[in-house]
DNA sequence: AAGGGACGGGCATACGTATTCACTGTTTCA
DNA sequence: TGAAACAGTGAATACGTATGCCCGTCCCTT
């Protein structure tokens, strides 16, 4: 065994010319069906696969999709979001099935990226993976688009060129996770995270909390919003806030886990209990959710069905299809943190 | 502005030959240094960048390495080991300083992902990440290397071929884990983890068990070693295992904070204590570690370094540099678990 | 003064595939 | 029965880069 073969090695074995293996093995309907399966038979038995690059070079499309997931540039134990990490089965899943290899990369937020796998063919479509500050990419995003590059993110259905975020029913599940809480008997919500258009998604969740509020007739107050991105500490320092305002409560609704938990061991921290003092809910389900004490009630997010509808997304952009978008469902899972 | 640019618009604009222009880029030193700044600016003007498979086509390198995960095909949701996922960012970040892409792929351990990635030229190595039972893929392992194929994995050091597998001290990291429960006054430790030779890593971290307990001057009783593979499930049944065969213990190693947290809630329900009755020490150091009651004592391996060691060790391979591979350290992390 | 490097760069070509065009023999349709 | 459609295939070529080989120029050595 010498070098790897060719399509003029199994060209010749199989007694035709070199298009033909071409044609036959992509399935060009063009072909004897006798000659491919003799070109197949052939190539088998020689091990033969496509050889990426020259098809690539050839075909101008790399088959290839890039996954980027964003870091602050702060941070430093890279610390992922892990529900974006449970994507990743799901996602590596879906490109296989549609025949697409898989390029991943963590960029910070500061980088070139935007050229990179636009000027260098190395994909055919990007997705990204990444809370974080939508208006420091922002600009970045429209000027890929311009470019043509196909793109699909994470985020807030809706916001931005259509079609270019899948996401899930933030709103819904805000909704949800506050009208369990009313439900429960609790009237005075606190709500933690971000209320203001940097963090669409987060923002989507308290339109939900408000959404609900207003159903049941109680009225918003503005004191029970706290401001906290989507960390443990944010979440700690969210309820320290509450106290030192002196503001009364008898429930959270954290929009993100993390900051859930941050929330719970500022409440143990004082001496409050959950969910005796305060019934608290979250937003994620990340593993972590069902190890905390009590274990966290919260809203689970498909990350199968995310991944699946991202990778689909952007083949239909790739493809040039037309692409629908609707908000991935969510869905309650109530735990102890909530009120037994 | 029409199609993207090439290295023969390049050469025209700055006057030179192709063949200049692609020395120019790559940093060969036979390009006059005034020439070379001439083409790079005007490469820069262009936004252009070398197209890869056009490169990789030509030179015969991909330029590019492949990570594999490797699931169990039973299990269903997905759920890599976390402490995988925490190598991906360093693994990431290593690639990209070498100047290499990463692809990835989740595969099940019985498919025919050895030929794919060979033969298409999609990569130039690879590197395998799973735990698992060892013999299955070993025979396919030894068919990669046999070829020729560039590969690193994750394991036990010392087990196949010199320089394939890059891990952790297990051995160490288990001895300093049952020194500390030595220390702690325990006498009775009980080993949770396989310890024969289909899964390496939990057969080494046994070994250190025993180098502890002898340096003790303790004997090692055959009782208390359990089975238990890396889960929640497999460490609570191990708990219920000792029970049903009346073994008295005051202390428990386990080979992964899976098996620890699984052996928590089993002591939980059988109504022990931790670290009352029982200290309980475990291994990776997981996220979850943290969150658990008492917090978890455990043996942390260093993702960063592991993720670059492999990354280090697959490159040296794959330019046919020599390799030379010694175990990481492993440190311990002290908390509530193993006793105030 | 002649020989020999070193330097800088051009010419030609190869990497392996996919696609356009042209061509032949066969079938179909008016 | 002639023309037109069609199936099946080969010849030629392009995709964009990297590299082996060569040649001219300049400077240094003896």
């Amino acid at each position: 065994m010498g070098r790897r073969p060719t399509s003029f090695d199994i060209a010749q074995l199989a007694g035709v010319s070199q298009p033909t293996v071409s044609r036959a093995l992509r399935g060009s309907k063009s072909v004897n069906p006798q000659t491919r399966q003799r070109i197949e038979a052939i190539a088998r038995s020689l091990h033969y696969a496509v050889d990426k690059h020259a098809s690539s070079l050839r075909s101008q499309s790399a088959n290839t999709l890039a996954l980027l997931f964003f870091e602050e540039p702060a941070e430093d134990d890279s610390t992922i979001n892990p529900f974006f990490l449970s994507m990743l089965g799901s996602i590596t899943h879906a490109c296989a099935r549609a025949g697409y290899d898989l390029l991943i990369s963590f960029q910070q937020l500061s980088g070139d990226w935007h050229v990179d796998y636009q000027d260098s063919r190395k994909a055919d479509g990007i997705i990204l993976l990444g809370y974080g500050d939508y208006e420091a990419y922002r600009a970045r995003l429209d000027h890929l688009t311009e470019q043509g590059t196909k793109v699909v993110r994470w985020g807030a259905v809706g916001t931005g060129p259509a079609g270019i975020t899948v996401g899930s029913d933030n709103r819904g599940g805000g909704e949800a996770a506050t009208a369990h809480l009313i439900a429960r008997g609790r009237r005075r919500i606190a709500f933690l995270g971000a209320a203001d258009g940097r963090y669409p998604e987060l923002e989507d969740r308290y339109r939900g909390y408000r959404d609900a509020l207003e159903a049941a007739g109680l009225t918003v107050d503005d004191a029970l919003q706290v401001d906290a991105i989507t960390t443990e500490d944010a979440g700690q320092d969210a309820v320290a806030d509450l106290a030192r305002r002196g503001v009364e409560y008898d429930a959270i609704f954290a929009a993100s886990d993390s900051i859930a938990i941050g929330a719970m061991r500022g409440l143990a921290a004082a001496g409050r209990s959950v969910p005796g003092d305060v019934a608290i809910v979250g937003f994620d389900d990340i593993a972590s959710a069902q190890l905390t004490n009590p274990p966290l009630t919260t809203v689970t997010q498909d990350a199968r069905r995310a991944g699946e509808a991202l990778v689909r997304t952007l083949l239909a952009r790739v493809r040039d299809e037309a692409v629908e978008s609707a908000p991935l469902p969510t869905r309650l899972v109530i735990r102890a943190s909530s009120g037994a």
